[in-house]
DNA sequence: GGACAGATCGCCT
DNA sequence: GGCGATCTGTCCC
């Protein structure tokens, strides 16, 4: 059996808290059935919390409740597809509490990489071909696996029926870095500082490591 | 590596 | 009417 043969997640396996179903999701297998049978997968590396209510930095601070934040409040292992800036997509899954969320912000391409090629049409020479800036950002990897609020705000990832995206288990060890969210500096400091990101240490394919915090790691044994 | 400007538009107030 | 859980190219160190 090689490692790319998984289990596909259950809904037992989504009944968690926000910060526990970040920390759950690290490792995961993030699979994704285009409408022509293509298959893409890739590794979820890195994750963050948003808490609801009392968090300032969530769409749903304060119980707020629009049209739009719906998915935040669905039973857990919902996704909730936004769009930010007018032309990108962030995609979440929903936790057990109502109004939490966890935000993918980067994965590790494993199957499919000419087609998220296709999809992401890098321009930067740097940049092209290689599979690390496939996926280091939450609407990069949404360009990549072609996800986007029109195909699957709302799918239920617990639904074994769906064949649209769903996640599959993996036995990678890893060791995981916490620190505070991105692209939240409107924020005040309580909030924004808080320790709500987390990462794979070490992976490549994280939108922002931490330098500092990956050095003070201490080896788990 | 980091800082900055500009793109671009659906959503909520 | 104003903003945003971002990305890209450019300029600079």
């Amino acid at each position: 059996m090689s490692s790319l043969s998984c289990t596909r997640l259950l809904k037992e396996h989504f009944d968690k808290n926000c910060i526990d179903m970040a920390n759950y999701l690290l490792g995961k297998i993030l699979v994704r059935k285009l409408e022509d049978g293509t298959i893409l997968k890739a590794r979820i590396v890195e994750t963050e919390s948003y808490l609801g209510n009392e968090d300032k930095a969530s769409h749903s601070y304060g119980g707020r409740r629009t049209p739009g934040n719906q998915p935040m409040y669905m039973p857990a292992g919902t996704c909730y597809v936004y769009q930010t800036y007018g032309m990108y997509f962030c995609f979440n899954i929903s936790s057990k509490e109502p109004g939490a969320a966890v935000l993918l912000r980067a994965l590790e391409p494993l199957v499919g990489l000419e087609t998220m090629e296709k999809f992401r049409d890098i321009k930067n020479e740097k940049q092209k071909w290689k599979p690390q800036y496939l996926c280091n950002g939450p609407s990069k990897l949404c360009i990549a696996m072609n996800i986007n609020k029109n195909n699957c705000n709302k799918l239920d990832l617990t639904d074994p029926n769906n064949q649209d995206l769903w996640l599959e288990n993996d036995s990678e060890q890893t060791s995981i870095i916490k620190t505070s969210r991105i692209g939240i500096d409107r924020v005040i400091e309580e909030w924004r500082l808080k320790p709500l990101r987390f990462y794979i240490y070490g992976n490549i394919n994280v939108s922002k490591r931490d330098k500092k915090a990956e050095s003070e790691l201490k080896p788990v044994e």
